[in-house]
DNA sequence: TGTTGCCCGTCAAGAAACACGACGGGCTAT
DNA sequence: ATAGCCCGTCGTGTTTCTTGACGGGCAACA
């Protein structure tokens, strides 16, 4: 971004230039005010920013006395700013949900827009930061953890190697040292992280993570022939099938959140859009890769 | 933010000493030459900031001279950032979904990181906009819509009134002319969006969306005691109940993540972890709010 | 019909930030 | 021992920005 007007702009300027790019596409317009408060200078020296922006898009922005504002002009063109909109809507959940500030985006009013999941627990920062050097130093840390498996001992011993998104939870993959396994803990459920140690397991080994497997889906049979086209569309599938690769022990949760892991014809076909052809081979693939692991695990301590 | 420290400094000064308490804070560890290459500024500058900083919080950081990098104290405090897990995380999984490039954000070697669910099609950044500006003008427009329920006609008129993100999709809320009939439309399914001309529904008659109801959500007694008490802290639970204030029209969504649409009994309880106490409930003030739009909306158009 | 207020823009002078060049010190690898 | 790379600092000149002053256009108010 920063080398592609011009290496001669400083980082600054390139950065109010592309608040006016983000300000235009998004809302449509702006004041020289809003540029010359967000960023701290002079009203001056806000107007010799949007001189020197129409100069590099004169097409853009067309000032209307009566609004007094620029707005946005109907041959404009992005610019400066690379528009994605998935990344438009994550900031404005992360405001929704407190995760950011509205003064840390270049939003003005944020548009009509809500988020329906239920609001778990926020993680602790220093937690996630112990994890995370933990997984840098290869070490390992004990924490508290408020299991659901109803284990009595909520303190443990862990080497973490990884983090992971699934089910709109964050987990941390790591070697348990009481259990001599590699397991996958919750990041809501854990309350305490101790000091770094150095951890003696070799990440290496834990099978079930370094192994992928390729999953193939198709719209559930099920379904009407327009509402498999939709999924097919959706997926961006080719010729009715979705192949995507994953790691062995992340199928289980995408075979949770599509529900592969219930019968068919127990739930209506709406709630098993997506079903997996070869599920067996992934189950099968899941288990032998955990006794692997295991043995493998066993003769290195030997 | 701006505000905190001083007045005197900078908008750009401001952005670098906070960039050099992120890289202690995530990274433990930062380079004169990464806040020199990041913010293109020279060296020397960069020392001189490092030496501001370094007035600010003397305990914050120290040099290794091994290492040739400054490292994270053992007394560091964030001084400049407030550090958001829930942010950082959301930047990571950002990053690896290409909704934003690495070198927009301060991200330095990305720690292991995956995001486990499906890949969906990108939202095109242009139909949002169109649907941002009917929102803001109270519009509508035409769009391409590649219905799951089978409808033939692809083609559609809509004024939208609101965003909202539900189950990993993003819809929007909107009137629709040929149904006469307020619905939800799944961002993913929006192929085309034509101009934006005046609307004539007022959106205060979409009393699903307007009114709101109290959804009673409770640990399901089939799970065991343990169990039930890590979703009581997971959820920040009192009394074992958690009451979540919701859009009649959005509750569909929370019962289908949740479940709550599947019979009792049918599912194993892992997979329907909470229970919606007042299920009746919601679903007959959500029927009933629909008649009384829909009457509503009869009488407003005679 | 002025008057006030709030936008915008521009010219000029001084302050602050920043770049460039040059120098010195410490550590590591060859 | 030499080279290379990291850090810091002292000058000097350039760019950016601020402050102050002035003028124009539009809308709301008496």
């Amino acid at each position: 971004m920063t080398e592609e007007i011009g290496e001669t702009v400083r980082w600054g300027v390139q950065r109010r230039l592309e608040f006016i790019d983000f300000r235009l596409f998004w809302d449509g317009r702006f004041n020289r005010r809003d540029l010359a408060e967000t960023f701290g200078i002079s009203a001056q020296q806000a107007s010799s920013d949007i001189a020197q922006y129409t100069a590099l898009a004169p097409g853009n922005l067309v000032y209307d006395q009566t609004l007094k504002a620029y707005q946005r002009a109907p041959t404009y063109e992005p610019k400066l700013m690379h528009a994605s909109a998935e990344r438009y809507l994550l900031q404005l959940v992360a405001i929704e949900n407190r995760w950011m500030r509205q003064e840390d985006t270049w939003f003005d009013n944020t548009p009509p827009i809500e988020n329906v999941s239920l609001l778990r627990k926020r993680t602790d920062a220093r937690i996630l930061l112990h994890l995370l050097d933990a997984i840098n130093q290869r070490g390992q840390l004990e924490i508290q953890y408020k299991s659901i498996t109803g284990s009595p001992e909520p303190r443990r011993v862990i080497a973490p190697h990884a983090l992971f998104h699934a089910v709109g939870r964050w987990y941390v993959r790591a070697w348990s040292t009481e259990h001599s396994d590699f397991r996958d803990y919750n990041l809501f459920r854990i309350d305490q992280a101790g000091d770094i140690t150095a951890a003696a397991i070799d990440h290496t080994l834990d099978f079930e993570w370094m192994h992928e497997i390729d999953l193939i889906l198709a719209p559930n049979p099920a379904l009407s022939e327009s509402q498999q086209a939709a999924l097919h569309a959706e997926y961006d599938m080719t010729e009715g099938r979705l192949v995507v690769t994953k790691r062995l022990s992340q199928t289980f949760y995408l075979m949770t959140e599509h529900n592969f892991d219930v019968a068919p014809d127990t739930l209506p076909p709406g709630k098993q859009q997506l079903v997996l052809l070869n599920r067996d081979e992934v189950v099968n693939a899941r288990t032998t890769a955990r006794k692997l692991s295991i043995d493998a695990i066993e003769r290195a301590s030997r």
